[in-house]
DNA sequence: CGTAAGACTAAGCAAGCGCTTAGTCACTGT
DNA sequence: ACAGTGACTAAGCGCTTGCTTAGTCTTACG
């Protein structure tokens, strides 16, 4: 049995601020913080199972050796990353609904901020969409419930914005998965090489929410798609 | 280098009938479908990398080397699953759009087949939107190329749809990458214990998106969510 | 100065991996 | 009757994996 490390996990509003420092880890970050983002770069790269310890360990400037000084195993250091990462992104759709007083604009804020979220953190985006199930059953269950609290906040400011009669809809808990889909799913398209800003891709799918609640501002000009605005679909 | 077979592809008509046919591989099938089968099952659970040969094998009856008799390599099966998966899909997305005469219709079908299709083929729908990027440069190239067919068929309807003044968007890009999100997300959250029913999926999936193009029925009575509608947002 | 603790590495171990080899068996065509 | 063919297996090869061990070096502290 593994003596496992009692769990180091480094100050989570550092990790919001360290947003995307790019391919090689930062020399001047600690040791954990750099073992962290090597993970997160090779996890969304190549998945967890694809990813090996020695990767991570050259990728933070180690020996292979060196991470066992600070993570008990592989998947510790995916709970990790996975467990902040999840707080991180909690924070964000609570600070989004707090910025604003009525359902239309906490909407309108919360797909705008976590959209962001997904672009500027999409490494660590993609490692909290789509790698939590290869935690242990007990480190999964600590992160699910971690996201039925997301799920709880979004459906909150629906069935706030129905109770005021601000949104129109048929069914609160569909439409709550509609647009966490829109949000998650940039996880899985973007890329940096696309050329929208963070801001624009937020501002887009805040605007598509208000539709879909059926709260957007009264019409809009049809207007044909030009070359200039999509993003591609796939990398 | 490996003496690689000369790929077989079993009829993808089959394919598309052969639906949810649950967790062990039919005995009736033929061996190769039986190995499709059983990496489907395989990669859709754990993923291609955490898939080894010889789950694949005993998932379908086979001893460990059994599989090199009709693959070359764990990527070919990958490799096979993915684009018969992705031409299934487009045949779906084609049927769809050519069963409607008009834009509104059109997207409405598109929809509702494409998400029961996601769910139906839940596990080859994985496989398709999370697993390609473990394909060979070359076969990645290739399953890239069906891809940007399907995002030009759902841009095609909704190009249709604002030129003839019955959709109303922002912008055609952004929102046929919306609307795909909303149904490839399905294969990430559905599970075959979740209780609604392919057909009322993509029913749901079908009225938000014509919400979100602005040609939903006039108005609807807002309703309060209970707790008899909503999926679980996790398995 | 001595020594204890922590961060780290060189080397390597056991297990598991993708895939190959050599051969068996059932079946087919002549 | 028999050679040929294709589907399949038992055994295993070489390599990579996650992780450990034994030890070095640096810093802190009495």
């Amino acid at each position: 049995m593994p003596q496992t490390t009692p769990t180091p996990a480094s100050s989570a509003l550092e990790a919001d601020l360290r947003a995307g420092t790019g391919l090689l880890s930062d020399p001047e970050a600690t040791t954990v913080e750099r073992l962290m983002q090597a993970a997160a770069h090779a996890f969304a790269d190549k998945g967890f199972h694809a990813t090996t310890t020695r990767d991570i360990a050259s990728g933070a400037g180690l020996s292979p050796a060196g991470v066992y000084v600070h993570f008990g195993s592989k998947e510790e250091l995916l709970f990790n990353l996975s467990r902040t990462g999840h707080e991180s992104a909690l924070r964000q759709l609570r600070a989004a609904i707090a910025a604003s007083p009525a359902p239309p604009g906490q909407l309108a804020s919360l797909m705008a901020r976590f959209s962001e979220w997904h672009v500027e953190q999409y490494q660590v985006a993609r490692v909290v969409q789509y790698e939590h199930h290869h935690l242990t059953p007990e480190h999964h269950a600590e992160v699910l419930a971690l996201r039925k609290e997301m799920d709880a906040l979004v459906r909150d400011v629906l069935e706030r914005g129905v109770a005021s009669g601000e949104f129109a809809i048929d069914d609160v808990g569909d439409t709550a998965l509609a647009l966490l889909s829109i949000v998650v799913d940039v996880a899985r398209w973007y890329s940096p090489t696309i050329k929208r800003t963070p801001a624009q891709i937020g501002a887009t799918n805040a605007a598509l929410a208000l539709r879909l609640v059926g709260a957007a501002e009264p019409r809009r000009t049809a207007r044909l798609a030009t070359d200039t605005a999509a993003p591609p679909p796939d990398a």
